[in-house]
RNA sequence: GGUCGCGUAGCUCAGCUGGAUAGAGCAUCUGCCUUCUAAGCAGACGGUCACAGGUUCGAAUCCUGUCGCGAUCACCA
């Protein structure tokens, strides 16, 4: 049985023996490093009961738990703090017990065979993938990850937003500016060229609606009347009409655009289970109205457009049908939702997007609930802030984006100079030196985006690039790649006496560290924080690094000692690589 | 204006289900490559945890208010 909860038990009974009162298991937390001990327990929220000293009352429930509970080697106490020091077998047990099989760590806890949808990137098909998608894509692979590891059945997907008037922007740009450029042509990526022409059009956009305010039209009036915005409209009628000509362009356009996403994905190292498309989408969402009218969830005004009310929650008054009976944004979501929860043997689901959709969702989960759909519980919005630069936030249309690509490339460039100015890699193929250098590059992006807790903004500074040392991928990917090298030159270890065997108190930590991985799994996925997992890599290895740089592994005294410290090493491997996997992030065998 | 989120070292971030002297990395400074990979290690310097109250034996953490920054409150998606 697990020591906590044993310890617990026995304090308990440590309670109930020497001062014949009940308590609750109580909270035990890990001891301070200043401090001798594992484990402690504070004495103080029992004090007024058993009005005692906290000294005291610290010193006899140490001596009980010591005398009643053999993994207890000893006790201390300061202040209020009885610090218990586990023996030196339990550590030794756990690595012998964890040395048998390679996937410690991941020990399942979710049962349920009915799965949880995870809804991430959701891409618009106008305009390449930029940092804030990356944001979005890594928190979303990595929770999906975070969630399997935990045992739960997992289902990718994301809305790709292939219809609307953004889209026949870029398309009618292309028509009138394109002079027929396919990605093969110009050489452009499918969604760069989209892209491109989406910018012309607000170029061409803004000179129509100057050369009307110069004929005297207020810029109100201006923006209405300019001529490309009036025949982007109209290829949108056209377009829900599924006029020919239109259909067959927005369908060679937007295959263009999904090429370009492929290749972008793939280099992130992202995947989907499932796509929805907005342009089957769209349109659902009007028998949810109709239901929601029947049962006095929503109400119809006199033009006869159709709102929810929800005042009484301390929220506004929500359309969901248009006049002309067109839905809107929320009612495809509400559609969106049902379908899903139809198509797939779901009992959850997680939205990741931005929190500047914080009010939809609220709304959207709300009514989902009113209408009574049980699983309206189950429904998360992972929010995230947003990454802005140092000028300030991202704005697609003034060229301030940071594309996906160009950085990804930008980074492995920066983790090929770094290499090469190290030269550790000589000897080694271009090709493979190439594989590394992009492990190495996506690594440090990927780690320092993740790290950090969902919902704080990011502030990213393309300048200064991102670091390679201290609290970064690269810096874990080096400890992971040393630790090969050294299992490489240690060849098969031979059995280990654990008797003979003198636990240092870092190589104490180290296990401690060890051990914690599984609940750190779990905290990541009930917290929706990847960074959890990010920040309990990181603190595995500066405790490896911090102790095995002065004390030799290879090296050892005694053959005995030899063995145990490259066992230890490769658990320590092991789960950097377990816990990285989680993250998305590869882990490089040499660097 | 209403609602929500954020504010921790010069910078980037941990810590937040209340616990001991608030932690890392970067930057600055000092040591360590004849030793398993120096993308490393050891150390120094650096703090009114935005501010003010409150709850508590104990508050960066919980509550209230103030200030600052951001988001949102569309018949846009």
């Amino acid at each position: 049985m697990n020591l906590e909860k044993k310890i617990q038990e026995n304090i308990q009974k440590a309670f109930k023996e020497l001062y014949q009162s009940d308590i609750d298991l109580p909270e035990l937390q890990a001891t301070k490093k200043d401090f001798a001990g594992d484990i402690t327990f504070v004495v103080f929220p029992y004090l007024k009961m058993l009005r005692k000293k906290p000294q005291e009352v610290a010193e006899q429930i140490g001596e009980y738990l010591k005398n009643n509970t053999g993994e207890i080697k000893d006790y201390n106490v300061v202040g209020g703090f009885l610090n218990i020091e586990i023996n030196e077998d339990y550590y030794k047990n756990f690595l012998q017990e964890i040395a048998k099989n390679s996937d410690f760590g991941f020990t399942p806890t979710d049962t349920s065979t009915k799965s949880l949808m995870v809804e991430y990137s959701s891409p618009n098909t106008n305009k390449p993938l930029h940092l804030g998608h990356i944001r979005n894509n890594l928190l979303g692979h990595s929770i999906s990850e975070i969630y399997k590891a935990t045992g739960k059945p997992v289902i990718k997907t994301q809305i790709i937003n292939d219809r609307g008037i953004h889209i026949c922007k870029s398309m009618l740009a292309w028509q009138k500016f394109g002079e027929g450029e396919t990605p093969e042509s110009g050489g452009l990526k499918g969604d760069k060229l989209a892209g491109k022409y989406y910018v012309k059009f607000d170029r061409e956009y803004k000179k129509q609606i100057r050369e009307l305010m110069e004929k005297g039209l207020t810029e109100e009036e201006a923006k209405k009347q300019a001529p490309i915005l009036l025949e982007a409209q109209e290829m949108l009628r056209k377009w829900e009409k599924k006029d020919p000509e239109v259909m067959e362009l927005w369908k060679k356009m937007n295959g263009w655009v999904y090429k370009g996403f492929e290749e972008t994905y793939k280099n992130l190292g992202i995947s989907f289970d499932k796509n929805y498309y907005e342009s089957d989408t769209y349109i659902l969402g009007k028998e949810v109205v109709e239901e929601g009218l029947k049962k006095g969830v929503f109400y119809k005004k006199e033009d006869g457009s159709v709102w929810a009310d929800l005042s009484d929650e301390g929220l506004d008054e929500k359309l969901v049908l248009r006049a002309d009976g067109t839905s809107v944004y929320i009612t495809q979501d509400l559609g969106t939702a049902i379908k899903r929860f139809q198509d797939f043997d779901i009992d959850s689901h997680i939205y990741v997007v931005g929190n500047e959709q914080d009010y939809h969702f609220q709304v959207l989960f709300l009514i989902l609930k009113k209408l009574g759909y049980e699983w309206a519980d189950k429904l998360y919005h992972l929010s995230y802030g947003m990454v802005e630069l140092p000028e300030g936030k991202m704005k697609s249309r003034e060229g301030t984006v940071v594309d996906a690509d160009d950085l990804m490339e930008e980074m492995t460039n920066t983790a090929r100079e770094i290499s090469k100015e190290l030269g550790k890699l000589e000897g080694y193929s271009e090709e493979e030196k190439e594989r590394l250098y992009k492990i190495i590059g996506l690594g440090a992006l990927k780690y320092f985006i993740l790290k950090v807790d969902p919902k704080r903004t990011i502030l990213f500074d393309p300048k200064k690039s991102i670091d390679f040392q201290g609290n970064t991928g690269p810096f874990i990917q080096y400890t992971y790649a040393r630790i090969q090298s050294i299992l490489r030159k240690a060849g098969d270890i031979s059995e280990i006496n654990w008797d003979k065997i003198q636990l240092h108190p870092k190589e104490k930590e180290i296990l401690k560290q060890l051990a914690l991985f599984s609940e750190t799994i779990q905290n990541a996925a009930l917290q929706q924080n990847p960074g959890i997992i990010a920040n309990y890599d990181y603190e595995l290895v500066k405790l490896y690094n911090s102790f095995y740089q002065s004390v030799p592994i290879l090296a050892a005294q005694d053959e005995n000692e030899r063995n145990f410290r490259v066992l230890l090493s490769k658990k320590v491997g092991e789960t950097i690589k377990n816990a990285f996997q989680l993250l998305g992030i590869e882990v490089p065998e040499r660097m």
